[in-house]
DNA sequence: ACTTCCTAC
């Protein structure tokens, strides 16, 4: 077993802590109690405070400045203040500050306005979807999730308002981080008075200073010319993060969830008191792991284990679970997707176990499909996973993989998002901001062609853009103006001429979230038999519909919900949306309009938005084998779905998801005809007609 | 016979 200190850290301050984690978490965690002064002094203690001059004159004198955070810097919270302190947010400008997540958005824009002393709302707002909490006149500094901003370039495409943009989490490389930064770089050249701060780890430092780097051959007369260099600046800011030794496997492992199990165990014997967060790679693993967990006789015996399971399908009130105090005499132990490397931050970790793989998306471009697949991580996500150890005082990360594979084989940093998915919305947004050269574009991380031709096609095929590739009037921009998927977009326009838009916006707004369904574990049985009591001969969107009717018909009960094992907190979350969208829909000219029952109608609106979905049943097929009319790819029913095991001839799904087979979730049955209705460009007659016989 | 994780006027 070997040793390994976090780079850039000082030597760990030795804590003797035989309380276990919970002491040091109530002694740094409550800030509300202190008062004005106190909250100065605290900012005062932060690491980047040491760094205040020195950031504030690289923003004054370069385009783009570059900070390299460790957790717990303060560089969120603090470097918006100093800006503001040095005169950024006068003469009616603002200062913005963008996340990835909208959680992050409404704690640290409420941290930050309690450590001004402000309300929320006024010197200091944030903005996510549903929620404005901005005042035009009076909001300096504001923060928002980067999707929100890509939002606004649509109405000041050159970000006027603001005089520093700082795009937090960059390393992260989300989709709509990726498309911001490309299209601030493009912002920079007309707006040279405009400042970026780009905050990232420091393994995507470098490749983000060389991307913001605009100032090529020309630096002698860089220096000459007035404003600020072009040549962006590259400042690293300690963390405070304490240290977290790190062992490695000395064999590799055969089997994650074992040697994961046995870790746990062995931790609970030999080491001093304290929580531990085990990485996993999803809901099948960490069940599988907290089984093995409980039935060992050895650690049972001892009585001493606290076993959380923590992943997004989790029902809240579960997930809520894992913040609550460990009981005295007993160590916690979370057993955690990747949730738990940036989305949800535990305190008092002092061990992590790592599995070394995670669930990761990958897109093929060919198939227009999204696999789901099992993967080693990368080195950046070791290190993440490894530091949620030392938040609050040093710790331990068990790796579960060879010091040797470790340094040799883990790649650097994991592949951007870009590169991994289905860019349709991504290239609409573009197309609605002028960008017209979509394969030129100047992307931080460029997509593939194929993946790029493949979006094309299909926004064609969608009637959203033309020959050109130009956006059509109305569609093009009607679908760009809705905050959806592409094909989702369409239905919804669809839906206005079959006088059923009430109807469509309800199944956007339920596609749009997770699952509407309580799913406990244990209870599958039931869950199934609720689901039958909604049931549609025609499909799942068509049960949603059904659902959506109880609900209201309940006066949105949560009680009823509880009953029909249908989840209240998505069913509010179903209405919001949906009320979001029927603003939207006015506004484009939809009449907003029931069908009373056609579910024909419903399903044709699902067809004009989705008929590159349909699929055929393989004749002769036992198994409810599909396969896809475009690209024969071979394809079953979710079990999820309504229609497993009914298997109708002709379907349509919303999406698939591909684990050992490629299962269609979401799935109703159409009329082939539809089709050709639907697309006649996209389904020549005779291709239909070829395969169905 | 099954669900990594996010976001969008």
């Amino acid at each position: 077993m070997s040793r390994f200190w976090k780079p850039g850290t000082e030597k760990p301050v030795l804590v003797d802590d035989e309380e276990g984690g919970v002491l040091f978490y109530s002694s740094l965690s409550s800030s509300s109690r202190y008062g004005h002064a106190s909250i100065e002094k605290q900012r005062q203690r932060l690491p980047v405070y040491k760094y205040r001059t020195s950031i504030l004159y690289l923003v004054e004198n370069h385009a783009t400045t570059v900070i390299v955070g460790e957790t717990g810097s303060g560089k969120t919270t603090q470097i918006p203040q100093y800006l503001k302190e040095a005169g950024w947010a006068e003469g009616g400008r603002m200062i913005a500050c963008t996340q990835p997540r909208r959680l992050a958005v409404q704690s640290v824009a409420s941290r930050v306005s309690e450590e001004m002393g402000v309300k929320l709302g006024e010197e200091v707002g944030y903005t996510i979807r549903f929620e404005d909490i901005t005042n035009a006149d009076v909001t300096r500094i504001k923060f928002l999730t980067d999707g929100v901003l890509l939002r606004e370039m649509m109405d000041d495409p050159l970000l006027s308002k603001y005089s520093v943009i700082m795009v937090d989490e960059a390393h992260e490389r989300s989709l709509s981080t990726d498309i911001l930064l490309g299209l601030l770089k493009k912002i920079q050249r007309r707006r040279p008075e405009l400042r970026l701060v780009i905050s990232s780890a420091t393994i995507e430092a470098e490749s983000m200073a060389s991307f913001f780097n605009n100032s090529r051959k020309r630096q002698e007369r860089d220096t000459e010319e007035l404003g600020p260099k072009k040549e962006p600046a590259i400042l690293s800011v300690e963390g405070r993060g304490f240290n977290v030794q790190t062992f490695y496997s000395e064999e590799p492992v055969p089997d994650y969830i074992r040697a994961a199990v046995s870790t746990v165990s062995s931790i609970h014997d030999e080491e001093p008191m304290g929580d531990i967060l085990v990485f996993l790679t999803g809901q099948d693993d960490i069940e599988a792991a907290i089984q093995m967990l409980t039935e060992d006789s050895e650690v049972t015996r001892k009585q001493g284990l606290f076993v959380l399971p923590l992943y997004s399908g989790l029902p809240r009130s579960d997930q809520d679970l894992v913040f609550s105090p460990t009981p005295r005499g007993k160590r916690k132990v979370v057993i955690s997707t990747n949730i738990a490397e940036t989305s949800l931050t535990l305190e008092g970790i002092a061990y992590v176990v790592d599995c070394g793989f995670s669930k990761q998306r990958f897109y093929n471009p060919m198939t227009d499909i999204e696999n789901l697949v099992v993967a080693p991580i990368s080195k950046a996500s070791a290190r993440q996973r490894a530091g949620r150890a030392g938040r609050l005082r040093p710790g331990k990360c068990y790796r579960l993989y060879t010091e040797e594979y470790y340094l040799n084989e883990m790649s650097a940093h994991g592949i951007p998002e870009m590169q991994r998915s289905n860019l349709v919305s991504c290239v609409i947004q573009l197309k609605a901001l002028g960008i017209d050269n979509i394969l030129g574009f100047d992307w931080p991380a460029s997509p593939s062609p194929e993946a790029l031709i493949r979006a094309l096609e299909v926004l064609y095929s969608l009637g959203v853009i033309d020959d050109d590739a130009k956006l059509t009037s109305p569609a093009g921009f009607q679908v760009a103006e809705i905050p959806l998927d592409p094909m989702i977009s369409k239905m919804i326009l669809a839906s206005n001429d079959y006088g059923c838009s009430e109807e469509v916006i309800t199944i956007a707004s339920v596609l749009s979230i997770q699952s509407i369904w309580f799913s406990v574990r244990g209870s599958q049985k039931e869950l199934d038999e609720a689901k039958l009591r909604f049931a549609a001969a025609e499909g799942d969107h068509v049960t949603f519909l059904n659902v959506y009717k109880g609900f209201i018909e309940s006066g949105k009960s949560s009680n009823w919900c509880h009953k029909n094992h249908v989840n209240y907190q998505a069913m509010k979350k179903v209405q919001e949306i949906r009320q979001q969208l029927r603003r939207i829909a006015q506004r484009l000219g939809i009449a907003l309009k029931s069908c009373e029952g056609d579910t024909r109608a419903v399903r044709k609106a699902i067809t004009a938005g989705f008929f590159a979905n349909a699929c055929r049943l393989e004749a002769f097929s036992h198994n409810g084998l599909y396969k896809t009319i475009r690209s024969s790819q071979e394809v079953y029913i979710h079990p999820s779905s309504v229609l497993f095991r009914v298997n109708p001839k002709w379907v349509i799904f919303h999406s698939i998801v591909s684990t050992d087979r490629q299962y269609m979730r979401n799935v109703i049955s159409i009329d082939p005809s539809w089709l050709t209705e639907a697309a006649p460009h996209f389904y020549q007659n005779q291709q239909l007609k070829s395969r169905a016989q």
